[in-house]
DNA sequence: TATGCAAATGCAATCGTTTTCAAGGATAAA
DNA sequence: TTTATCCTTGAAAACGATTGCATTTGCATA
C-alpha cells in the first residue's frame, strides 16, 4: 500500500528553501530567520508533518524505545508491572515494546535475540521458569546494551536487578499466621527450583524456627503452575493425612483460594479451623469470600523502579555501578486469617 | 553509552570485499560466489552480526511492527486480545508496540499521533469510553496507514472492524435466565453511551419482548466502571424496592459478582431466589462461589482476527474491501443460574 | 565603490541497509 | 587474437533526518 509520508523534503520544495533550513526551523533553531521559521512551521502543521521516527532513530543512533521481555501478559502481576513501566517510560518520552515468551524458553531466546537488532535502547527482562542458560542476556552486556532484570532474576548475569524480598515476605506471612494462633503450619508453593518460590519457603521455615514450631515436611507441598486448579489438587492431601494444619501459607493467591475451597469441602471453617494467607494481592482476594489475606507484591513499584534504573543507564555518559534493588512488600490482612479481632 | 553494533561494513572491511557483496551474501543471493558467501556468513555468525532494524525499516519503508492502542493493559479481556494479536503477529514476523491510554481520551490522542510517525505499519485500536471525536483516526485513513478497530468501535471512521454481537449475546444471556424460570428480570450495566453496553441492553429488551415479559425501568441500572464495587453500589437498590427481580443480567462478570454478594446480604439464595448471569468469562467466574454463568467474549479470537485482517491490509498490493467481522459469543452456564438441572 | 562582518542559508556527510547499474575478469567461441 | 558471454563484484543512490562547515546575502562602515 502506498503510505506516503510528508517529509521535510516536501516542505523544503514547497517553500523553495533547503532541507537543512526546514530541519532547523522545525527544531526552533534561532539561526533561521524568524520569518522563514514561522512560515516553515506553519506549513508543517498544515501538511500534518510528523518527523519520521525511523530516520531519526538511525541518525541519532537512539530509538527512544525500551524492550520488555516477560513470560506472560495475561497475568495481574505483570499487568501491574507494565503500568509502572509505561508511566515512567512515557513521562520521559520513551516507548515500550513488549515481547512475551509465553513461559517458553525458546521463545524467550528468540525474542531476546530479535530485540538485539538495534530497535531498542535497553531491555527490561523477567526470565521464564524454564530458563537455565543465559547466553542471550550476556550478549546484551557484551554489546553494552543496558539491561535490567526484575522479579525472576539470575545471578549468572551481572547487571541491575529489582526484586522483592521474598524471604522477608514469606517470613511476615508465616509470622502473621503464628500470631493469629496457628500451631501447625503448611506451605503450598510453586516450582521448587524457582528462586522466588524457594525464598518464600525459606522465610516460612525461618519463621517456624524463630517461633519454635515444628517443621513437618508432609505439610510442605510444591506445584508447578501456581494456579487455582493446582491449589485444589495439591491441598487435597493436606486434609487427609495424620496431621492437619491450622494455618496455610500459599505462595500465590490462586493457590490460597484452592486451599480454602478444599478446606471447606473437608468441613473446616476458614479462618477458625484453618487460616489461609496467599501471596500477590490479586484483585480476586478482595472479592472472594472470605476475603483473602495476602502479601502485596508491589508490581507497579517494581515496574517504576526498574524503568527508572534502565533509563538512567541509557542516558548515562559513564558506567553506573551495578545494583540490586530490593522492594519491600506489605502484609495485607483480611478475613481468611482473622481469628482474633 | 557506547553501544557498538556490528555492521556489514565491519564484515566487509574484515574480508576485503564491498558492503554490497556482504549484503547479498547474507541474504543468500546466488549472485555471490558460494565460497565468498560462506566465508561472509561464517564471519557474520562469529561476530554475532544482527542486521540493524532501524536501517532496514528506513530503507524498506516498512517496520514490520504494528501498533496496538487500548484503554487498559490491566484487564483480562485485553490481555486475551493481546495474546491473540501476538500469536498472529509473531508468526508472521511482526512485532507489536502497545500503547495504553488508561481510559483517557487525551492520552489516546497523543498516542495515536505519536504512532503516526512511521514507526508502525498499521494500527489496531479500541477506543476509550470517553472518545467522541475521531480526527486522530481519520488521519490514518488519509495517509493510507492500515487501521483496524476492535471491540469498542465507531461508525465515524470507515475502516475494518472486529466486534462481538453484543445484541445477540445480551439476548442469549437473557433468554437463558427466562428458560431457567425467571419472570422478573433486571439489567445491571455500564455507561449508557457505550455502544457495547447499549447493545447488550437492547438484546435484553428484545428477549423480554419475545418471551412476553414486562419491561420495568426501575430494574434497569447503569454504572460507569463495570467494576465489582460498582456492582455492589448499583444493585443495593434492586433488593429494596417494590419489585424484586428473580433474574439479573449483569453486563460484566464483576458487576455480576457484586450483585450476587448483595443478593445474599439481603438473605436471598443464588440461584434459587435470584439467578445471576455475567458477561466476559473472566477467570474469577470459575472460582467464585457459586460459579458464575456468563458470556464468553472471545478476546483471543478477536485479537487473532483483527490482526490477520490488519496484516492482510498491510501486505496487500491493492485496496481491500472494508469489512466488519462479527465474532460469535458463547453462553457459559454455571451454578449462578442453574435452577433446573 | 570596496571591504568587513554578521546573519541566514545551503551543501554534503552521516546513520546501516538494499538494490540498480556498470564494470572487471575469466572463459568459450569465432 | 578478438569478441561475446557469463559470473562476480563494486560504486553509488536511496530511505528521512541532523549538523559541521562553507557559502551567500545584507548591511554598515571606510
Amino acid at each position: 500500500m502506498n503510505r506516503e509520508q510528508v517529509t521535510i523534503k516536501h516542505i523544503a520544495r514547497e517553500l523553495g528553501v533547503s532541507i537543512s533550513t526546514v530541519s532547523r526551523a522545525l527544531s526552533n533553531n534561532p539561526l533561521v530567520k524568524q520569518e522563514t521559521r514561522e512560515a516553515i512551521q506553519k506549513l508543517a502543521k498544515e501538511m500534518h508533518y510528523h518527523p519520521n521516527f525511523t530516520a531519526l532513530s538511525l541518525r541519532q543512533r537512539k530509538t527512544r524505545t525500551i524492550g520488555l521481555l516477560i513470560p506472560q501478559v495475561v497475568h495481574e502481576f505483570f499487568a501491574q508491572v507494565i503500568r509502572g513501566i509505561e508511566d515512567v517510560a512515557y513521562s520521559q518520552g520513551y516507548n515500550v515494546v513488549i515481547s512475551s515468551s509465553n513461559e517458553s524458553f525458546d521463545r524467550e531466546l528468540r525474542n531476546a535475540e530479535e530485540l538485539l537488532n538495534g530497535r531498542i535502547d535497553g531491555l527490561l527482562a523477567c526470565i521464564t521458569k524454564e530458563t537455565e542458560t543465559f547466553g542471550h542476556f550476556q550478549e546484551y552486556i557484551n554489546r553494552h546494551v543496558p539491561l535490567v532484570f526484575f522479579d525472576c532474576v539470575t545471578d549468572a548475569i551481572d547487571t541491575d536487578k529489582v526484586v522483592i524480598d521474598d524471604l522477608d515476605a514469606g517470613f511476615k506471612a508465616t509470622e502473621h499466621l503464628i500470631q493469629q494462633g496457628c500451631k501447625t503450619l503448611a506451605f503450598v508453593g510453586g516450582p521448587k527450583m524457582l528462586n522466588t518460590n524457594h525464598e518464600r519457603l525459606e522465610g516460612f521455615l525461618q519463621a517456624l524456627r524463630q517461633y519454635g514450631l515444628q517443621r513437618n515436611d508432609a505439610l510442605i507441598l510444591h506445584g508447578t503452575s501456581g494456579k487455582f486448579s493446582e491449589g485444589l489438587a495439591l491441598s487435597a492431601s493436606l486434609f487427609e493425612g495424620d496431621v492437619w494444619p491450622d494455618g496455610v501459607f500459599a505462595a500465590t493467591d490462586m493457590l490460597g483460594i484452592g486451599v480454602i475451597k478444599n478446606a471447606r469441602s473437608a468441613g473446616l471453617k476458614v479462618p477458625q479451623d484453618v487460616a489461609v494467607i496467599g501471596f500477590s494481592n490479586w484483585e480476586i482476594g478482595e472479592i472472594y469470600e472470605p476475603t483473602l489475606s495476602t502479601i502485596d507484591q508491589k508490581g507497579y513499584d517494581i515496574g517504576k523502579i526498574a524503568t527508572s534504573r534502565l533509563l538512567a543507564r541509557i542516558d548515562a555518559d559513564h558506567e553506573l555501578p551495578i545494583i540490586t534493588e530490593v522492594v519491600k512488600t506489605a502484609l495485607i490482612t483480611r478475613d481468611s486469617t482473622r481469628r482474633k479481632n
